[in-house]
DNA sequence: TGTACATCAGTGAACGCGCGTTCACTGATGTAC
DNA sequence: TGTACATCAGTGAACGCGCGTTCACTGATGTAC
């Protein structure tokens, strides 16, 4: 029996029965081991199995796959951060929770960008604004996108009392920047040397920096 | 009179003169107005009115021409973020002046990234650890790089009294973190449509977080 | 249940592109005498 | 001051590569009768 490039058994079919998901998952893996610029058509094709042009029946071009595995990649990263916040105790105090939760989703974010550099650099190469957008492909099973993850818990912290109403419209991109700016130092940048450890530790650090500071 | 691509006089002896300085200003540009990637051997020769070859008798590679672009963005960075510092008023008190070179490193560094942000990306694309780094090529007037300007204005921070000794080690990781995830918010991201005077505002709210976080 | 046929997913071949890099060369420059 | 010569910066031509995308096609599938 011949085989794919990848190994996997040969389609016996004329069609291939689900080329459109094959394409998308080549992609999303493609993005996991290099990133946004290793999503490259040829390749997903190669991947399943399937002649060059035949991505055409499914993405009208390069540009759209890499939409769709985007699109994927901030799913993972909603779904990462809705973990963190599932493993939460809420038995306790309301302002307890509220910086639980906040601290929840930085450390999901930062979890995520460690464990899934490719993919992590993929959901953020330019990123269209996410504040109002309801796609679910890019939302975790709370249907929520990794944004407005970040919103929720930030309204927690002001219902909690601890964080004054009037700072409240544009904390976000605060507390955002100062997440994202440590995940790129730790992936890309010189940071890179730490282990998963002593980034959480420093993660940890500048939570506590954006919990004092906002 | 022949021309150049660029419009530039032609030539007019076999020899080109200071190709690599040509070359690399080439690069620079290019980066300049399309980030590391845009930083193409060939366009760089193009510019020069030279042969693509001719290149190698300046640069090894490719990427040799890209880090030596690198290091002028760096050093690009560390001079505005130096023309901040330059602009504080020094007669006040001691603490008003650490805090004072402590923002103007961060809106220094905010005011690049947003100016140039071609030149901004290509100095963090793929960085080596600068900390202790002293290639003059890739500092400023005062012969220290970015890393090394902020670190001098989180010391001044501790003498003044303002941020506890102990909690001084790491530092310039949580501040850099914060800064550089609001540039990028900025140039790559949804904050992308900011004018610069509104992004100049969030920049002063980020710094007071970072300030009374730290 | 069986046959004719329209649909359209995947094929095969080819395109033009621009890239980095290697090779053997040529001819201007500047130095040694 | 004048000439011979070595150096080496830039030339000319070519390479192999992989990419995205277009074209006219073929043949498996599922539907209409």
């Amino acid at each position: 029996m011949a085989s794919t490039p990848t190994g996997g058994p040969a389609r016996s079919t004329y069609r291939h029965g689900d080329l459109h998901r094959a394409l998308l998952e080549a992609g999303i893996d493609l993005a996991r081991h290099g990133g946004p610029e290793a999503v490259v058509l040829r390749e997903a094709t190669r991947r399943a199995g399937v002649v060059p042009n035949a991505a055409y029946r499914h993405f009208a071009s390069r540009q759209e796959l890499l939409a769709a595995v985007q699109a994927a990649a901030l799913s993972a990263l909603a779904v990462a951060i809705e973990s963190e916040l599932a493993g939460l105790r809420r038995g306790k105090r309301l302002a307890d929770f509220a910086r639980d939760s906040l601290r929840a989703v930085g450390a999901g974010y930062l979890r995520f960008a460690q464990a899934e550099p490719g993919l992590f650099r993929t959901a953020f190469a330019l990123l269209d604004p996410v504040e109002e957008d309801t796609d679910p492909n890019k939302a975790g099973r709370s249907g929520l996108n990794p944004f407005q993850l970040l919103a929720s818990a930030l309204d927690r912290m002001v219902d909690a009392g601890l964080l004054p109403p009037e700072r409240r419209p544009g904390a976000e991109y605060l507390a955002w920047s100062a997440v994202h700016g440590l995940a790129l130092l730790i992936i890309d940048g010189p940071l890179r040397q730490l282990t998963p450890e002593e980034s959480a530790a420093i993660g940890q650090r500048l939570l506590t920096m954006v919990e004092n500071g906002l």
